[in-house]
DNA sequence: GTTATATTTAGAGATTTGTCTAAATATCTA
DNA sequence: TAGATATTTAGACAAATCTCTAAATATAAC
């Protein structure tokens, strides 16, 4: 996993936005769009960063591209996260 | 907790190598830097934004800072991690 | 008090990022 | 095939970010 491009793309709150509303289950790019005031352009941008830190997975349906989370990332983003700080009752005291 | 001054926080990879540096306990600015071929003031700036995401705390002991982590926050932050991912089996199957 | 050490602040410059408009691609429907 | 809808790509621009050098601040040691 490719740590670095994954913590950049939740370092921006419309992509954490995104993430969200994807909760729910699959959603189309247009669908998850109309929450955000912003272009389809600039939304197509944060697709691309939340797939290429592979954060969401793609599947074309007809017309649509269906945006769905990979959930198996949290995993990894869960031990990323913790491997950041100490484990409780292990960090050094003062010096 | 001030969510987006964390994850903005945990974008930058000197910053994170800081936070583990931090894992063995507190150190001084000048300790930490001895890992990292940056200035003391790009140090510094880094510094200034993990503390501005309440991410680490400071003291001064005479000529010295020492850093260390503030632990209290990995609670929290996974807790905005696990926020992100729905739990596990609740997701949301194809549409 | 002067000098040395540790760290931060101020300001500048290059790179990255988020947004936009315009154009391109892919699919559907008639 | 032509036209409509959905989405992405390309290119431009402003704002944010990371780095640096130079100067400022704080403490220590003499």
């Amino acid at each position: 996993m490719k740590q670095q491009e994954v913590f950049k793309a939740l370092a921006d709150p419309t992509r954490r936005a995104i993430l969200k509303r994807l909760q729910g289950g699959a959603l189309t790019a247009g669908e998850i769009g109309e929450a955000f005031d912003i272009t389809p352009a600039s939304l197509s941008h944060h697709f691309a960063v939340l797939k290429h830190a592979d954060l969401v997975r793609t599947e074309r349906q007809g017309q649509f591209i269906v945006y769905s989370l990979n959930s198996t990332v949290m995993e990894d983003l869960t031990r990323m996260v913790l491997d950041l700080f100490p484990s409780k009752g292990s960090q050094g005291g003062k010096r």
